[in-house]
DNA sequence: AATGAATGAGTATTCATTCAT
DNA sequence: TATGAATGAATACTCATTCAT
C-alpha cells in the first residue's frame, strides 16, 4: 500500500516500484514489460517487488490507482464542483492539460487499453470516483441553462474526455505538436461541444 | 500482400489469416494473444501463416494496413471531401458510426494502443493517407468560412476524431450505452466543437 | 496418454519422457528435480514436454500411474489370485522382487513419499486396482484355513508390503546387501507372518 | 546443537527451532517447506535460525539426529537388549507403537525419502547406533534357539521395521484404520516372521 | 545477539518461430 | 505448398541466504 501522495518519499519502496513501473509501462506496455527491468529501475531486487505486490497484476492495479487517484486529485483538490461556469469549465481544462504535461507517462498509462483487462473492483471504484463528480457537474450546468440539456451527462464527459486524451495522443504519437495557444483554441472548441446553443444556433447553421 | 478489398475472397489464405487475426487481436490484444489461435482460426496451420507473413510484426502491420484501408474506403469512397458542409459533416459521422458499428473488432483494434510499437513506415503511411484529405477538406471549410479558422486542421482532427473514439471506448468498457439519438446528439456536439462561432459566440457566454 | 507397454516404442515422445522422468525422480526426487533435465534425458525439449504433460504434476502421475500399472501386470498376469496356497505366495514373492530387481527405479519411485501429495483420482484409483484382488485372495485364504483369521486383510497386505519394501529399501540406502538365498528366507518369514498358526503354535512359545 | 533431550527447554532457541522444524517438514516435506515459516513457527527471526543452523541441510541433519535420538531413547531406555525374549519383543513393540501414536510427525518425517539425500556421516552414524543393539540382541536370540537362525539379523530387522512402517504409512496415507486389538495382531504377525520355527514348521505347510 | 527486509539465482511454464514430412 | 510437432529463449515468480540495523 503506497503512502499518499504528499507522504511520499523515496525511501519508500513501494513508491519507488510504483514510479518506475508507471514509467516503464508508459513506455512499452503491460504486456510488453517484463518485471526485471521495473526492478532495476526501482533501484531494487526482484524478490523485493514481490515483497511488496502479488504479482504483476496487483502491481498494475496499484499503478493505476495511484496514478488516477493523483489525477483525481491534481483535478479537483480545492476547487468547488457545484458551481459550474465557463470559468470552472475552465480551470479544469487547464489542470487537466497540466497534468498531462507534467505527467505524460502517467497520462499514457491511463489511457491504455490492455490495462482494462488487469483491473480490480477497487480500481474500478476509483475510476468511477473521478467521473461521478464531474457528471454532477455536468448535470447542474444543464438546470441552469449552461450546458446543452439534450447532451447526456455520461456522453459529455467521454465526448470531452475523448477529445482531450485525442489531441495529447496524436502529439504523443508524433502526429502534431501542440502550444499553448493551441490548448486554449481546443478548449473553446471543446466548450462549444458541451455548452448550451441556445435557439437559432445548434443544429441549423 | 493480401488481395485489396473487392477481391477479397475465402479462398485466399493471407485475407482468411488477416481476417482472423483482426478478431483475435481485438479480443485478446496484441501481446495476449499466441499465433497458434490465429491459425486455427484461419482455418490453417502456422507454418503456412508463417510463409505469408514473415513474422507476427509483420501480421500486425497487415492488419493495420488492411483495417485502415477498409476504414478508409468506408469513409470516403463515393464523397467529395472537396465540398465541406454540414451535411457532409453529417455524412462521415454517419459513415464513422456506421463503421464502427459494424466492425466493431475492427474499431477496437485500430484503437489499440500497443500497436503503436510495432508499426512499420508503410503502415503509418496508410494512416497519413486517411487523415491528409480530411486536414485538407477542414482548411477548405475554414476557408469558406464554414469552420472554426483558429482552430489549426490537424488538432480539429485529433479532437473530432478523438471524441469520437471516447464515447465508442465508453460504450466498449461498459460505462455507457448508445442509442441513436444520442449519436445524433454527439454528432451535433461535435459539430460546435469545430464550426466557426462567428462575432459574441464562442470564448464569451 | 503412453501407449500400453507391449506398445511401447522409442519413438513414442509421451512414452520416452515418462520413462526419463521416473529415472530422475527415482534418483533426485519430485521436488528436487527440474524440469529440463527430465527433458534433456528423454531427448527432447522442454517444450516439447509440455506438450504432452500438462505441467508437472500432470506428469509424476503419468509416471505413477503407468509404473503402478507395469507391477500390477508384472505382478498378476497370468496368475489365478482365486486360488490361494503357499505356491500362488512364491510366485508373487517372486515377481515381486523380480519386478524390483529389474526395475530399481520403479520400485523406489513407487515408495516415495512426496508424490501422495500429487496423486489424482485416476492414479489412487489404479493403486487400489492393485491392492483389492490381493485382499480378495487373501480373505479366500483366510477361509480356506491357510492364513491367520485374525489378521485383517488390509492389515496384512501393509505388512507384508512393508516387510518387502523394508529390506529392499535397506538395500538400495547401503545398510545391506541381499543375495538369493537371503531373498527366499526373508520370504518365508514374511510368510510365517500371514500363515494360519493352529492351536499352541502363535502367541506363545 | 540441540541440548539433551532431559535439559531441552522452551526457552532455547535451537531446540525450538527444531521441534517447529519436524512439524513443518512432517506436514510439507523437505523441498516443500521455505524456511521463513520454520522460523515464524518457532518464533524466532529467520536470522536467528541461521544463527544457529548453518544452512537448511545443517537444520535437515539436526532435526533427524534429534528426532532418531529420541526414538532410539523411547526404544531403549531401561530395557535389558541382552535378553532377548518374547516379552522383550512385546516390549518393544509397544513402545514403537507408543512413539508412533505420540509422536506422529516424528515417524513421519522418519520415514521421508529424501532427506536421506540430505544425511551426513554424523547423521547415519545415529542412524547405525539404534540398529546395532537391536541386531546384537537378534543375534543373541538366534544363539539361544528364540528366532530364526536362518535369518540374517540386519535382514530381520529390515523386515520387522518395514512391516511396521509399512502398517503406519498405510494408516498416515488413509488406507486403513488401527485399533489396539489389531496391533497386538500385528506384533504376533511379525513375531512369527522372526521367530524360530522347529522342524516341520516354517518351510513346509 | 536478534531481526526481517532485501537479494538474485533458480524453477515452472509459455510462445514465436522453424523444419522435417 | 501445407502442416503442426518440436524447440528453447524468455517470463513470472519463489526461496535459501545475507546483512544493515
Amino acid at each position: 500500500m503506497p503512502a499518499p501522495q504528499h507522504l511520499r518519499n523515496e525511501d519508500n519502496k513501494p513508491d519507488r516500484i510504483i514510479k518506475a513501473a508507471l514509467e516503464v509501462f508508459a513506455e512499452h506496455g503491460l504486456h510488453g514489460t517484463p518485471v526485471p527491468p521495473i526492478a532495476r529501475k526501482a533501484g531494487v531486487g526482484v524478490g523485493t517487488l514481490y515483497r511488496y505486490f502479488e504479482n504483476k497484476e496487483a502491481l498494475v492495479n496499484a499503478v493505476f490507482r495511484d496514478t488516477k487517484q493523483r489525477l483525481k486529485d491534481h483535478l479537483t483538490d480545492g476547487v468547488d464542483l457545484n458551481e459550474p461556469s465557463r470559468a470552472l469549465f475552465n480551470e479544469l481544462w487547464d489542470r487537466l492539460t497540466g497534468f498531462a504535461r507534467q505527467n505524460p507517462a502517467a497520462f499514457r498509462f491511463l489511457e491504455m487499453q490492455d490495462h482494462h483487462a488487469y483491473l480490480d473492483n477497487d480500481s474500478r471504484q476509483i475510476e468511477r470516483s473521478l467521473l461521478v463528480p464531474i457528471g454532477m457537474m455536468i448535470l447542474q450546468g444543464q438546470q441552469n441553462g449552461l450546458l446543452n440539456p439534450q447532451l447526456r451527462a455520461d456522453i459529455a464527459i467521454a465526448l470531452f474526455w475523448g477529445g482531450f486524451v485525442g489531441i495529447f495522443k496524436a502529439e504523443a504519437q508524433g502526429y502534431l505538436t501542440i502550444g499553448d495557444a493551441d490548448l486554449l483554441t481546443a478548449r473553446d472548441a471543446c466548450w462549444q461541444a458541451i455548452r448550451h446553443h441556445p435557439k437559432s444556433e445548434g443544429i441549423t447553421q
